[in-house]
RNA sequence: GGCGCCAUAGCCAAGUGGUAAGGCAGAGCUCUGCAAAAGCUUUACCCCCAGUUCGAGUCUGGGUGGCGCCUCCA
């Protein structure tokens, strides 16, 4: 079985050759560290956490480098808005980063590298450049010179003659063609700045990635990622840089994530519907978000709702159910072998997820994978016997899918609460008694605590809300 | 203007030409002291019109309706 992956270069899923057997090296491109990361910025995050899951999963080794943008305009007028300084902003922002992404379950990236720590290899980057005629300086400035790269255009597919030049953002007119861009932007007064041969200034946006591809993976690597807008410039343009200096294929796969919309609606700052990862950590687990972000196709368009999220939250209660059920049941299993039966779901399920997942990353059938499991499994614990290893290996199977998709919370039913323990022991008093009144009672008291009650013919069995 | 994407049940969402997965919500039933959980049953003229084909949600053409990018937004 073999893992395909779409790539956004050839417009079709190509089959995953990694340059070296057995390693990937992976590169997405990170945030610009001037504000709390919103519910966009965790797209890709968990997606390609996901992706790298995946692959480690099935046998790679993954190096995998997200950067950090910590220079650049807008980190500049924030540090203006807070009275501090652009390092400070920035330290603040990559802290709240960590904390939210650790938030959402993504694991951290081998390295995260940062712009201002890595100015040397980005001045020698431009300076090769320079050099090699590809880029030219004006005022403090300097410029990738598009015409001597003739494949600009090649990861977006477009044809330079049909853009349209200016439609956003003002052609600055020191460029040669419109279609330049900045690789050095020289420094006003009192800005942040670092030496280089073309005078103080900063870097470009896009030249960080391709110093710091080359860095820390080297001139090709397997996979590139980011999000769909992304492609042009932003990639377009590493690739210039990159290929035009080194003359060997930047990355061999090209992924690209779709946006996640509010209500229907574009996320954006005139609308004033962004959602923040912090804020929402206060009010939905983890898992939640990461059931949502892994129930759509990754380049398909995803949907924000209080319904969407109400589905997410009712489908991931059908998974953790049944793991309760099953993690109940274990503790008056009998000894003995699985059943063919079971083990046979277990492998099912199993090829089911790997198949999925090598097609393209296809999480929204990986998950249904996880749900032929349970439905296998609920079946298996209507039985009056059950064997422990037959237990056992279910709750394997779901742990291999989730170590991947990372959508069910860790066990805490071990944390004994005394009080509960000892409401529960009183209702199973009662209703032994028939007292069900005080039964009754005691299942209401809990409920308001967040804490449901089911009384099932191994006992009962509490969980929390 | 250019380059693309999308359109499948009330909702979310897969689907690689061979009689439409899965989940949520809803309804009924079983089990239950009552519940819960679970199980069973139940819900689709696949946006429209042509075409190719023995056969089309899937391919082609044309519509309609959404959406993205076109220099610093994931």
């Amino acid at each position: 079985m073999t893992l395909k992956i779409y790539n956004t270069m050839s417009r079709t899923k190509e089959e995953f050759k990694p340059l070296e057997p057995g390693k990937v090296k992976m590169y997405v491109c990170g945030p610009t560290v001037y504000g709390y990361i919103h519910i966009g910025n965790a797209r890709p995050a968990i997606f390609f956490d996901v992706v790298r899951r995946y692959l480690e999963s099935i046998g790679y080794d993954v190096k995998f480098i997200v950067n950090f943008t910590d220079v650049d305009d807008k980190l500049i007028k924030k540090a203006a808005e807070m009275g501090t300084t652009v390092p400070e902003v920035a330290e603040l922002f990559i802290q709240k980063y960590y904390e939210d992404t650790d938030g959402l379950g993504v694991r951290k990236a081998t390295v995260n590298p940062r712009v201002t720590e890595n100015m040397t290899e980005i001045i020698a980057f431009i300076t090769g450049l320079v050099e090699k005629g590809m880029a030219y300086e004006n005022g403090g400035d300097v410029f990738y010179r598009t015409s001597c790269f003739p494949e600009y255009g090649k990861l977006s597919h477009q044809n330079m003659e049909e853009l349209q030049f200016g439609i956003r953002v003002d052609v600055d007119e020191r460029k040669e063609h419109p279609q330049d861009f900045v690789l050095w932007k020289a420094a006003k007064p009192g800005e942040i700045s670092w030496s280089s041969p073309w005078g103080e200034g900063r870097p470009g946006w896009h030249i960080e990635c391709s110093a710091m591809v080359r860095k820390y993976l080297g001139e090709t690597i397997d996979i590139h990622g980011g999000g769909t807008d992304l492609t042009f410039p932003h990639h377009e343009c590493e690739i210039a840089q990159s290929e035009g200096l080194t003359g060997h294929v930047m990355a061999n796969y090209w992924m690209h994530n779709g946006f996640v919309n509010i209500n229907n609606e574009k996320m954006s700052k005139s609308l004033g519907n962004g959602i923040n990862v912090n804020d929402m950590l206060k009010t939905m687990s983890s898992q939640i978000i990461r059931y949502f972000m892994l129930s759509g196709h990754y380049r398909n368009p995803l949907n924000f709702s209080d319904e969407t999220v109400e589905q997410a939250k009712g489908s991931l209660a059908r998974i953790e159910n049944c793991i309760a059920g099953i993690k109940h049941r274990l503790k008056t299993a009998e000894a003995g072998e699985a059943e063919a039966s079971v083990r046979e779901a277990v492998q099912s399920a199993k090829e089911l997820f790997e198949s999925k997942m090598n097609d393209d990353f296809n999480t929204p059938d990986a998950i249904t994978a996880v749900f032929e499991l349970v439905s296998a499994a609920n079946l298996y614990l209507n039985q009056e016997r059950v064997a422990a290893q037959a237990l056992e290996l279910l709750l394997q199977q779901f742990d291999a899918m989730d170590q991947v998709l990372g959508i069910l919370a860790k066990a805490d039913d071990d944390l004994v609460d005394e009080e509960i323990e000892r409401l529960i022991a009183e209702r199973a008093e009662a209703r032994r008694a028939k007292n069900w009144a005080r039964s009754d009672e005691i299942r209401d008291l809990l409920a308001n605590q967040g804490i449901v009650l089911e009384d099932t013919a191994q006992g009962i069995r509490w969980r929390r809300k």
